[in-house]
DNA sequence: GCCAACGTTGGC
DNA sequence: GCCAACGTTGGC
């Protein structure tokens, strides 16, 4: 399994966790979009791209809110992949594969996964800077939550933040979660 | 390497 | 259930 992000390394805290079922947290509104941080040097665009069709469980969220929206993807929904720490920046967008579930390797029952794979690289990547100084994307999760790994987009800045990376998102609607051979031409 | 932001923990 | 202390994220 590989890590996806920081809190990767975290150890698995051996907290009393009441016994919650792990679908009894609140489910919020289903974002159009998602965004989800990883350190690349931990694990990057590349090797998710590596993973063709299989994709990645994205493991290691330990923030609720983080887990809450994770809870609500849905298949097939797309979300931006941005380089936290090296990097700064959006790179690509990838696709959940594999809803919510229990993540193997959490004792505790509290901490659930999703599956993702590549979709597409941006032509043009978004640095965290050009989100600040752009009026239109100011606002978004990236910028106002900082250290929230993973966060809703809404459809304007999904829009604009394709527009801007040199992707025609309609290229991107609709695709089937087996896009992935999409993501082998890429590679080559 | 520093430190601001902020989520979590634990004392009360 | 409040809130101070603590720990972590992640930009700079």
């Amino acid at each position: 399994m590989a890590m996806a992000g920081k809190v990767q390394k975290m150890q698995v805290k051996k907290k009393t966790a009441p016994a919650a079922k792990p679908k009894s947290g609140p489910v919020p509104t289903a974002a159009p979009y998602w965004l989800m941080k990883s350190e690349p040097d931990v694990f990057s665009w590349e090797m998710l791209v590596a993973r063709g069709a299989k994709g990645e469980p994205w493991t290691g969220v330990r923030n609720y809110l983080a887990r809450n929206h994770m809870r609500a993807m849905k298949l097939g929904d797309l979300g931006f992949f941005y380089h936290s720490n090296i990097g700064k920046e959006i790179v690509g967008v990838l696709q959940v594969v594999k809803t919510a579930y229990p993540e193997p390797t959490d004792t505790t029952g509290t901490w659930e996964c999703v599956d993702v794979v590549a979709v597409q690289p941006l032509p043009n990547p978004i640095t965290l800077a050009a989100v600040k100084a752009d009026g239109k994307l100011a606002k978004m999760a990236l910028v106002t939550s900082m250290r929230l790994s993973v966060q809703p987009v809404t459809v304007h800045e999904w829009a604009h933040v394709c527009e801007l990376g040199g992707l025609d998102p309609k290229s991107l609607k609709g695709k089937p979660a087996s896009k992935a051979e999409a993501v082998e031409k890429t590679k080559a």
